[in-house]
This record gives structure tokens, sequence and C-alpha cells, in this order.
DNA sequence: CACCTGACCGTGT
DNA sequence: TACACGGCCAGGT
């Protein structure tokens, strides 16, 4: 595994994520492996705009905030695509997060 | 080559 | 409750 494959590994996972559930930076990074490495899982979706396949909108922080909406376009486009798919945000928050929480490591199978 | 900067998270005081 | 700290990865200056 060379090093690079880490954002790859994070693409993988995140691709999977149903529509009209989340999941938390931390809980991919844990999936992955790397629990420490919540950031990082940060950076990958940064660095995610070349590539439409990431549904960067469906991973929030571990609150079910939506942290990372400034790097959409526009003010409010994470919470217009996520409302697409039936989730319900307000104030940035996630409501019920818990209950749409999609956690890699219980509905996906050990590494793929 | 030595910093610096980010879509974060858990732990400790 | 609030802040500080270390760890993680990649690219820029």
């Amino acid at each position: 595994m060379s090093d690079g494959d880490f954002f790859e590994k994070v693409y993988k996972v995140v691709r999977q994520i149903p529509a009209g559930r989340v999941t938390s930076y931390g809980a991919i990074a844990k999936y992955l492996g790397t629990p420490r490495s919540s950031r990082a899982v940060g950076y990958a979706m940064n660095a995610a705009h070349n590539r439409p396949e990431v549904p960067a909108q469906r991973v929030v922080n571990r609150n079910g905030l939506l942290t990372g909406k400034h790097h959409f376009q526009g003010t409010n486009l994470m919470q217009q695509l996520l409302e697409n798919e039936g989730v319900v945000v307000q104030k940035d928050q996630v409501q019920d997060f818990q209950k749409i929480f999609w956690d890699p490591l219980l509905e996906l199978k050990p590494l793929d």
C-alpha cells in the first residue's frame, strides 16, 4: 500500500454511504484502522472536489454538524443536497442524527 | 529543508 | 463548561 492510498480508501467508503444517511469523519477513520486520522478524512473531502462520485455532503462531524458547508458552492448547497436526499437539516445540524447515522464499522464489511 | 495550514476527534485539566 | 494538546495526511511557501 503506497502512502497516497489513504484518500482513495476514504473515497471508497464515502461512495458507499446510502442516500438519506450520513456518517462522520471519525467513523470513517476508525473503519480504515486509523482512529486518529479523522482530520485527514476531512482533508480528503476537501480534495474530493474533483470527484463527482464522492458524496461529501453525507460526511459530517461527530455531532452531526455541517462543519464543511463552506467548502461547497454557495452557502447552503451542502444542506440542500442532504435535504434533497431526505435528510432534515436545521441550523447546520442534522436532525435525528443518531437515527440516520451510517456506521461503516457496522454496515460495511471489514475492509473491502 | 523547515515550517504552516486545514471539512476532526479523544483525552485531560 | 471551556480550553489546550497530540495525532493524522497532503500540499503550499
